[in-house]
DNA sequence: CCGTAGGGTTAGGGTTAC
DNA sequence: TGTAACCCTAACCCTACG
C-alpha cells in the first residue's frame, strides 16, 4: 500500500515556513518553485502547500487548548469554572511552542523524542509572543494572522 | 450528557453496504445523499458511514477467523510486526490500486473499485476470498478493501 | 488556463460508553 | 477486556473567482 494519506514530515513543514517566510503566504507556487525547497517538497503541490498552512496556522493559534483541556479532563472530571481569562490563553499558548504531533504511539518501537536538545528555548517564544502582542497591539483586535506570521515564522528555531 | 449511542439497526446497515455497492467505498456524502439510502440513514452522518464501513470491515475480515488464528498467535508470541491473514497476505503481493489523485503531481490513480461479483453458493469465506484474490488480480486493484467487497457487499442474498 | 481562497469531505488515530 | 459508536483533525477535494 502506497501512501493513501501523506502525512507531512518535519522537513516538509520546515520547507514551507522557511518558504513562507521568504515569499510570503499565499505564494504556493512561488515556494514551491524556489530551487531551495522545491527538492523536499516536491511530493507536494501549490494547493497541499496552502492546505497545510492553513493547517499550521489554526493548530498554532487554537490547538494549545486541546491539551490542556484533555489534560484537565483526564485528571479531575469536575473542572472549575474559572479560570477563562484571556491572559491565561496566551500564556497557554507560550507554553505549548510546537504544535505537537501525537509522537505517533508507535507499535514499533523507536519513538521521536521530541525532547531534543534545542527545546527548552521556549522562554525566548515567550518573549517573541510578549513582542508580537505588544507591537500588533490587543489580541482581539489584530489579525490572527499577523501574530501567527509573526510568532511562528519569524523565528529561525528548528532549522 | 447526550449521546445515547445510537447502534446500527439491520436496516442501516444494509442500506450502508448497498450504498457501497452502488457508489464505492469513501462516497460517504454520495451515499448519504442517494434518495434511495438517504431515509433509511437519515439520522447518520457521512463520518457515521465510514466509521461503521471501518467497524464492518474489520469484523468481517478479522473476526471470521480470529479465534482460529489467535490460537496459532498464542502458540507463536513473536509474529512480525506485519502479521496478517494468510490469505490477505496474498492478495497484498498480488498487486496493488491506489486511489486517485487526478489533479495533483507525483501521485497517480483512476481508482474506480467497481468490483462486481457473480452469485454462486457460499461454501467457506476461505473459498470466497480465493476466488476474489483470483477474480480480481486479472482485474487489477484487489486490497483489503476490494477483497471484503466482494465478499461481503456482492451477495445480495443476505439481505 | 493557472493559481489561490475557502468551504466541504475523507482517512485514520484516538476516546468513550457499554 | 473488548469493541461498536463516536470524536478530532490532518490531509485532501471541489468550486468560484480573479
Amino acid at each position: 500500500m502506497g501512501a493513501p494519506k501523506q502525512k507531512w514530515t518535519p522537513e516538509e513543514e520546515a520547507a514551507l515556513k522557511a518558504g513562507v517566510r521568504k515569499h510570503g503566504t499565499g505564494k504556493w507556487r512561488t515556494i514551491l518553485s524556489d530551487p531551495e525547497f522545491s527538492l523536499v517538497l516536491k511530493s507536494r503541490s501549490n494547493v497541499d502547500l496552502k492546505d497545510k498552512w492553513r493547517n499550521i496556522s489554526v493548530t498554532a493559534l487554537w490547538g494549545s487548548r486541546k491539551k490542556a483541556k484533555l489534560a484537565l479532563k483526564r485528571t479531575l472530571p469536575a473542572t472549575k469554572p474559572d479560570d477563562n481569562n484571556t491572559a491565561v490563553s496566551i500564556v497557554a499558548l507560550a507554553n505549548d511552542d510546537e504544535r505537537a504531533k501525537p509522537t505517533s504511539p508507535g507499535r514499533s518501537g523507536g519513538g521521536s523524542p521530541r525532547a531534543s536538545a534545542s527545546k527548552r528555548s521556549i522562554t525566548s517564544l515567550d518573549k517573541i509572543i510578549l513582542e508580537a502582542i505588544t507591537n500588533l497591539k490587543e489580541l482581539r483586535g489584530s489579525d490572527r494572522t499577523s501574530i501567527f506570521m509573526y510568532i511562528e515564522v519569524s523565528p529561525p528555531l528548528g532549522f
